[in-house]
DNA sequence: TGCAGAAATTGGTTGGACCATTGAACCACT
DNA sequence: AGTGGTTCAATGGTCCAACCAATTTCTGCA
């Protein structure tokens, strides 16, 4: 099954170990959720000792490409190529008001340019699809009364994923999952993302029509509701912030 | 009957390293360039293997937060605090014409925003040292015919540090930094950037004015002029793109 | 004093060992 | 058939004790 993994020369040992891995990710087409050889067995393969190969997965593993379940084995958790770029980007101090506020400057930039290209670019199946997520998260808003993030940002996503151009979905999600653990507490703000509920359909009617412009204008409305919210909610606090 | 029961989280070993470490740099007011201790005291110290540490400070290598140099020890390359949050991103197939153009769009939404930001937010201080560099590029454009590519980019990072959100510099210099082997051979194309080249003033004169519009439709402009040199060069070229 | 070579320091690599968790196979009992 | 418990091999996680390679520091000779 693994005759391929040619033995490994020259120096930088754990670099060279993650390019003949990723040659055989490809030569095996293993996707996300395949499951790579056995550090033993790799490092046999490669001819390189265990701990080198676990170093070289350990960098896997922090950019997020595979993870690692012990007593099972390593599985990929994402698309690997042997030419990958790599952007490693790190917050500091991102889990406090000024952080939260910083990310959302970000996410206004992007979301109202993936809006715009998703409006020039979006087909007819990418619509039907962005319309199916919007009936049912104005459905779940309706019957939770407000409680709809999940389908929210399946919302969000599928707009990402019409633009034509993947990174929007990836700086976005890597984001959405930083704070997240902040959304989970909404900072006392009850209705947190009630403001924003209006602006979702008029997005999509927006990208239905082709109107770059107008999505663009329509998401940075939204956004500043979100924006508002979050003042809102650290003016109740005003404590516990630092300490 | 769905009760959520989150997973449950038992050992962490490599991580608690990395957060006593964090508390280490902190307590020693560590900044950019310092030296941290070496990997067997740590190891001694921690009371864990010298695997446990390599494995943990190969995990902060990979996030660009520290340099290892053999023979000489481990120094810190950025500001590290323990509450950090990390945004792995990987561009799969970056270095191809298709993957610059997508990082083109993403830096295209965030140039703007940048510009316009600071336009609203800049002082006097900011504006000064944002025409200090303007100067400079421009002189290097004229008596260099063109070849400013290393003022340009100090340029427009001085204007994302005078938009008062670090992210910004942080995500566009590593998009720069990652496609920077393309930016040194531009695809053919003898005057690549100088059709970009007097819309640094009109940005300028717009954020100096604290006009943010104007300022992020300079912005939009310029990028726009980069977009058509790189499509220009890849229609040169239609070759050895994908061999 | 100046500098080449020895010695100590430090990250990089190796091989081997053991632990903790997982998952499949097996078994007893209902 | 199904439920629950046990065993056991596979696998990632950790540890240890070396040695290698690059770098820095020290030493002693000219």
């Amino acid at each position: 099954m693994t005759d391929f993994l040619p033995p490994i020369q020259t120096t930088a040992r754990d670099d060279a170990v993650l390019k003949a891995l990723a040659g055989f990710v490809r030569q095996e087409a293993l996707g996300p959720g395949g499951k790579l050889p056995t550090e033993r067995i790799l490092a046999e393969r490669l001819k390189v000792s265990r701990n080198t190969v676990r170093e070289a997965l350990t960098r896997w593993e922090g950019l997020g490409l595979v993870e690692r379940r012990q007593g099972s084995g390593t599985y990929l958790k994402a698309a690997v190529s042997p030419d990958m770029l790599h952007m490693p980007l790190t917050l500091a101090g991102g889990n406090d008001f000024t952080g939260l506020m910083r990310t959302l400057e970000i996410r206004r930039a992007l979301e109202a340019e993936a809006a715009a290209l998703c409006a020039v670019r979006a087909g007819k199946a990418e619509i039907d699809e962005i319309e199916r997520k919007l009936d049912i998260m104005e459905e779940a808003f309706r019957t939770r009364a407000g409680m709809s993030s999940e389908e929210d940002w399946e919302f969000h996503q599928s707009i990402y994923r019409a633009s034509g151009n993947p990174l929007f979905e990836q700086i976005i999600s890597a984001m959405h999952e930083l704070f997240h653990r902040f959304w989970e507490h909404p900072l006392g703000v009850r209705d947190f993302g009630h403001a924003s509920f209006p602006y979702h359909r008029t997005i999509f009617d927006c990208i239905a029509a082709h109107d770059p412009d107008g999505a663009r204008a329509e998401a940075l409305k939204l956004i500043a509701t979100v924006e508002d919210d979050l003042k809102r909610g650290a003016a109740n606090l005003k404590l516990s912030d630092r300490k």
